[in-house]
Order: structure tokens, then sequence, then C-alpha cells
DNA sequence: ATCAATTAAACAAACGTTTAATTAACTTTG
DNA sequence: CAAAGTTAATTAAACGTTTGTTTAATTGAT
């Protein structure tokens, strides 16, 4: 259980990331793993310590934090509120379109999960990052840009929902708009863009006080 | 596999609904299910032939089908199309938090579940419900009242998104707002109060034309 | 006496993890 | 600079459980 940073480790990794997120984490056995990341089986318990704290492992590597994000976005005065919404939107876009394996992985583990040290990363991480981005709304607010009452966790429930659902539905998605003939980056671009979009009218109208 | 309605059928099919909600599939064993309804683990294939088929019997028992409802929706003259979308997108808060088990299910199962007979379901069921409610949606667009370009789909994501993650954010979510004293009704009232009226707002915005 | 319902026991297969042995990569030493 | 010694990396095999399903026997009602 001694490296941090081997190939062998993080081929583990990555491996597991996969199958995790195509099968499930009981859905997938150590052997599963080990056999597609051409590696001994008995090397998961070697560098990991177990299946469970493989698991632990993605999670630590993989969770998104906005904190850096926010602080940079609260400090630059070339935006307004709702402009550092909207950049702040594109973030969670582009972060969890680029990590789609680990955000499928998430979307099941949050209903299943039972492991204690899960469940506690989690929370610290939302708690972190709902405070983070009640500041740029108090910012909003206070400039009388935003309403005085929102409801910032619904309003991330359905920033966070609205993307996370994509992902179980891209397929569906990409057939309705018969958009099978586009390159993967093709599509990938096309949808960040839509989302991105869509959400925006969403944000303007949870945030701004119009009729 | 001979009675289609027996207590002890039904007795089965609710502990393995809760217990799939609660960890999953593959971490609900034959065993945890029989013993916690109390019954004789044999009667799962005597019932219904295999776990595999318990579970396609909960999803033919629970899935959601929006037509009926649409189709009443669309003979009603004293709607207007938009009040006729907020009726439906009631209807999706009430039907998913009623079953809220079964939805807890068909989110992990999305993204993990291989079986051919369960995805051809979730399928169809996806298509017809599009289908219906583009009916509406080109009602309004003729009577001039809505977008003539609405991403139909992507707005779907969005109120199934919302209401979805709603699901594993209760505790969450019901802890922020300082509504632990709340008996479990008058929370779930508040609650759907709040989705109903946090997702009109959405839907106002995404259908009609204003700057 | 017949047939459905129910049971405990047994089945092979798959599971996560550990073991003890072997190989590979360095370090130390003469 | 090679040989010996030392530690880390890797392996195949075995461990004891648990898995979903089937069996053959038993119960209960008609």
């Amino acid at each position: 259980m001694k490296p941090a940073y081997s190939e062998k480790r993080l081929q583990l990794l990555d491996t597991a990331e996969r199958l995790f997120s195509e099968k499930g984490f009981d859905g997938t056995s150590v052997r599963d793993i080990a056999e597609e990341a051409g590696i001994n089986t008995a090397m998961i318990s070697y560098y990991f310590g177990s299946k469970e704290k493989l698991m632990e492992a993605i999670f630590e590597e993989r969770s998104l934090n906005v904190r850096e994000k926010v602080d940079l976005l609260l400090k630059d005065d070339s935006l307004d509120p709702l402009q550092k919404m909207y950049r702040l939107l594109d973030e969670y876009v582009e972060k969890i379109m680029q990590r789609k394996k680990f955000h499928r992985i998430l979307l099941c583990e949050q209903v299943i999960n039972q492991n204690p040290i899960i469940i506690e990363m989690l929370a610290k991480i939302k708690s972190r990052n709902l405070s983070s981005i009640n500041d740029v709304i108090r910012l909003g607010q206070k400039k009388g840009l935003f309403k005085k009452q929102v409801d910032v966790p619904m309003m991330m429930n359905t920033l966070i929902g609205t993307i996370s659902h994509m992902l179980v539905n891209l397929d569906f998605y990409k057939a309705y708009h018969h958009l099978e003939t586009l390159t993967d980056e093709e599509f990938e671009k096309t949808l960040k863009k839509k989302l991105s979009a869509h959400i925006k009218i969403i944000f303007k109208a949870i945030l701004s006080h119009e009729s």
C-alpha cells in the first residue's frame, strides 16, 4: 500500500473509474478491474488497501471544488454579478462534462453509498461550494441586481440536476436532435454550448427581478 | 412462478424496492430481501423467476406514464398552454415524490443497468412521454404564446433532473432551511410547493418570449 | 388424492482479501 | 566494478464467505 504515484496505481484507478461508471461499485469485481488493467488482482489491495479504499481514492482525485474559481470571480471587477454566475455555471458544465465517468459514479453513489468516509467527503465539499456561491449571490443582492429571496440550494439543485441528468440521457439527446453524424468532440462542444445557454436563461429568471 | 397478485408477491416487491433504493441492485442479495420480508428465499425464484425479473417487475409496476394526463390536459379548454405545462410539471413533481424509492432506483439504474428489457422499457416510456409533451408545446406555439425554438428534451431534462437531484439531497436541503422540526408530511408538502414554484419560473422563462 | 405453496438444504460460481514465494530494482560492501 | 544483501514489486494460489438458483421433501387446502 506504499507508493502514492506509480503508473500501475494510476492505471488501476482509471480502469476502476471506467468500470464503476459502467457497472456500478457492487457490479464490478476486483478481478474485472485487474484483468482489464492487465495487472494482478492482489495489486489492488497492495496499492489501495481494499476495494472500498480504491473508491475513496477515486473520490479524492476527482471531486469538484469551486472555491478557487469563486475567489477569482469575486475579485474580478470587470464582471457584474450575473456574469460571475454565468462564469460559475460554465465552470460546472465544463468540469462535469470533463469528468463524465466520475460524475456518473457520483450520481449512483449519492443514492446507494453507505461508506461514512465518502458521505463525509461529499457533505464537506457540498457545504463549502454552497457557501462560496452564496458569496456571489449576496454581492448581487447588495448591488440590487438579484432578488432578495433566492433559494440557492434549489438553484444549485437545478444546475447540477440538469447537467447530471444529461449525462444519463446523452444518447437519447443526440438521437433526438440527429447529431449522430458529429464527431465526439463536435457533439461535446455543441452540447456544452446548449447546456450553457439553457442554464443561463434559467439562472437569469431565478436571480433577476422581472415580471 | 405462477400467481400474479398474492400478498407474499407484493410483500417481496415492496421490500425489494426499498432495499434496491437503499443499497442498489447489486448491493442487495436475495437473502436480504427474503429475510426482511419474512419469506423463504426460494419464493423469489418461485414468484418472479429470478432476481433480474424481480427488478423488471418493479419497473413495470412503478414507471411513470403521462400520456393519459396529457390527453386530459389537451382537451381542457379552460387552461391556456402555459397553465397546461404547469399542471404537467406538477404531475411530475407529485408522482416522483410519491414514488421516491423507485425513482432513486431509476436514477442509479439509468447509469448502471445492462438489462436489455429494462433499457427497452425506459426508451419506450421516454419517447412516448416526450411525444405527448410535444403536443402541448406545439399548441402553445400555434397560439403564439411559446417561443418557436424550444429544446423540449432539454427542458424535460431540467424538470426531471431538478426533481431527481432533490431526491438525493433531501436531507441536505432540509437541514439548510432548518426544516427538521416539521413532520415528514409537512416537509413533503412544503418541498413540493417549493419545487413546483421553482420549476414554474424556469418553464416560463424557457417557453415564453421576453427579453 | 391432487396440486399449489412453502421449506431447508445443497449447488457451483464468484466474491474480496491474504498468503507465501518469486522476481526486479537498488544499496552496500569488499 | 562486481558480488552480496536488502527492500520493493509482483505473482499464482488458496482462504473463507457470500452469491443466485435449484432441488427434493413437506405442508396445507381442496
